[in-house]
DNA sequence: GCCGTTTTCGGCCCGACTGTTTTCAGTCG
């Protein structure tokens, strides 16, 4: 059973968790949360870079113990600290501490007291009543806990971003209409553009004695109040969505933005350089003593620490601060850098719109060319082209393009890429084409060298141009295929060709860690819109959030060049 | 457990809200 990074963060997390319960040292068990994070978040398998021999301490927050631990999770597939912990404490204990309202002091309490030790008991001891009578427990906290526990069995996962942007929207025009409002701002993993979202947090200048925070919780769609405040109120919609509303004072704006749009990380790594500099961040402002010397906005902030503004959707602490410091920050692509959109369908196959209604919408959304490209013959369900089909196609679009104006439409395909590595179409259907996209749409499950070689095998075919959403994955619902994206991309560099970020919604694939490798590997990343209608050229605006989480500048992305340099390009990849 | 243009030891982010208290601990973000 091969060590994958998921499983070594849960390894990590869990021994945090653990540590947590034993009250070991906080920073210690920092150290821990950090690197499941780190580790959870790396776009290379930790187990290439062992076998590779790499040396480990150079992740950062990684030192010599946790190296070795890693090394040990690869080779054993198991972590003698972890065992040790288990041995110690009882084995379902730390699910207790995701009960929201427990943590570590609660959760040791109930288990030395009442040895509640699983979810069940503790639900069992707040029905019984015997919680509250435990010092520091009362009768509304074990009524919380029963409430909480019963809750936390039907926990609604993180949620899509766009799915969030559609509840966002309606609040924050709700919130935008109370007295005393100038200003409403979704901020958090939300403004980071992470592609899923756990809660939403939501910042607002107000006036004193605005109604804003009794709006918040008169909120047609709340459906629980958990707490509120005079500056900061969290509900819950009918949907399950946490909401976190926190009020400021404009001059405290920019300041409490940047604490609320974190990541939590960041805002760490922040408040450290702060302290190193003999200042003090909050979410008030920068303090020098008691003085205020920043906080209205954010630029202000950043400047006070010495940075120049970061955008949101770098604050990770995957290096940007130092990156800022260095003045070495990318200047991240921006939806106006997009000359074109190189993945679309059209009424021939699955999509909703014919060439020329998909080539107007494509104009209108300021774009100058549009790549058509079905899906292949393979892909039955979505009535795939055949040679046949997609010749016709072709001479449907010279004949369009005839009568374009200021939008040029291109000829692809989204071949299928077969169990073997072996292209769903023969070479001289594709041979004719300007871009050949291959996709993998089966066989999922193939063991990571198969699948790799089936793809580094269609890579070389000499008409193939972009691999599509190269992990496979659709959020929240299937997996990535096992792959080793590393090869992949280092195979993409030696052939010319290109990775596509596929900005559907469901999919924003490449993954960002996956952004940064390419970029860092000097191979050019395609942001598609994958349109199957005339309105998903919007979709655009996501891949592009999460293009920037990938540090990509406009100068990594292919379809920001304009057309006769992405024709060169094009025919560059062409053996 | 990590980390170092002050340090290889001694630091490690900061504040709001709740509930149980009678001044604060625990939890959360």
């Amino acid at each position: 059973m091969p060590t994958h990074n998921a499983d070594i963060a849960a390894i990590f997390t869990e021994i945090a968790d653990l540590l947590d319960l034993q009250q070991a040292n906080p920073f210690r068990i920092r150290a821990y949360r950090n690197a499941a994070r780190i580790v959870g978040e790396l776009g290379r398998e930790v187990r290439a870079m062992v076998e590779r021999g790499e040396d480990l301490t150079d992740l950062p927050g990684i030192g010599d113990d946790l190296a070795r631990k890693l090394r040990e999770i690869v080779d054993t597939g198991k972590c003698r600290a972890l065992d040790k912990l288990h041995a110690e404490l009882p084995p379902a204990i730390t699910e207790l501490l995701h009960v929201p309202g427990l943590g570590p002091k609660r959760v040791r309490m109930l288990w030395h007291e009442l040895d509640v030790q699983t979810l069940e008991q503790l639900a069992r001891a707040a029905r019984d009543g015997r919680i509250r009578d435990l010092p520091g427990f009362g009768a509304k906290t074990e009524a919380n806990i029963l409430q909480a526990v019963e809750a936390h069995l039907s926990k609604v996962r993180r949620i899509k971003l766009i799915t969030a942007a559609q509840y966002a929207e309606s609040l924050v025009a709700w919130l935008a209409s109370a007295s005393g409002v100038s200003r409403v701002e979704v901020a958090g993993s939300y403004r980071r553009c992470r592609e899923t979202v756990g809660d939403l947090d939501i910042l607002v200048i107000a006036a004193a004695g605005s109604s804003v925070m009794a709006r918040f919780i008169a909120y047609d769609e709340a459906a629980e109040v958990l707490s509120h405040g005079p500056t900061r109120a969290s509900v819950v919609l009918k949907c399950g969505l946490q909401v976190d509303l926190r009020v400021v004072e404009k001059a405290a704006y920019g300041a409490a933005l940047c604490y609320f749009t974190g990541s939590k990380a960041h805002n760490i790594a922040l408040r450290r350089l702060a302290q190193e500099q003999g200042l003090k961040l909050n979410e008030y402002g920068v303090f020098r003593g008691r003085e205020r010397i920043a906080g209205a906005d954010e630029e202000s902030v950043y400047g006070a620490l010495g940075l120049p503004w970061i955008a949101p959707e770098l604050r990770e602490d995957r290096g940007e601060i130092a990156a800022a410091r260095a003045g070495r920050l990318p200047q991240l692509v921006q939806l106006a850098d997009l000359r074109g959109d190189l993945h679309a369908h059209t009424t021939a196959t699955d999509g909703h719109h014919t060439l020329e209604e998909m080539a107007l919408a494509a104009k209108a959304q300021g774009l100058s060319y549009l790549a058509i490209t079905e899906h292949s013959r393979r892909l039955a369900m979505a009535h795939g082209l055949d040679p046949r089909r997609l010749a016709e196609q072709c001479d449907a679009i010279d004949r369009l393009n005839e009568k374009l104006d200021g939008i040029m439409l291109l000829k692809g395909i989204e071949v299928d890429i077969l169990e073997d590595g072996s292209l769903d179409l023969p070479d001289a259907s594709l041979a004719r084409l300007d871009l050949v996209i291959g996709a993998v749409h089966s066989r999922f499950d193939l063991p990571r060298a198969r699948q790799t070689e089936r793809i580094l095998r269609a890579m070389d075919n000499p008409c193939f141009t972009m691999l599509a959403h190269p992990t496979g994955r659709v959020i929240e619902s299937r997996a990535p295929y096992d792959v080793d994206m590393l090869r992949v991309i280092r195979q993409a560099r030696q052939r010319g060709c290109f990775l596509e970020l596929n900005a559907h919604p469901e999919r924003l694939d490449l993954l960002d860690s996956h952004c940064m490798m390419a970029k860092e590997e000097g191979v050019l990343v395609a942001i598609n819109s994958d349109a199957h209608s005339a309105d998903d050229f919007v979709h655009l605006r996501l891949g592009i959030g999460q293009a920037r989480r990938g540090w990509l500048a406009a100068a990594d992305v292919l379809n920001a060049r304009p057309l006769p340099e992405l024709r060169r390009l094009l025919a560059q990849v062409r053996r």
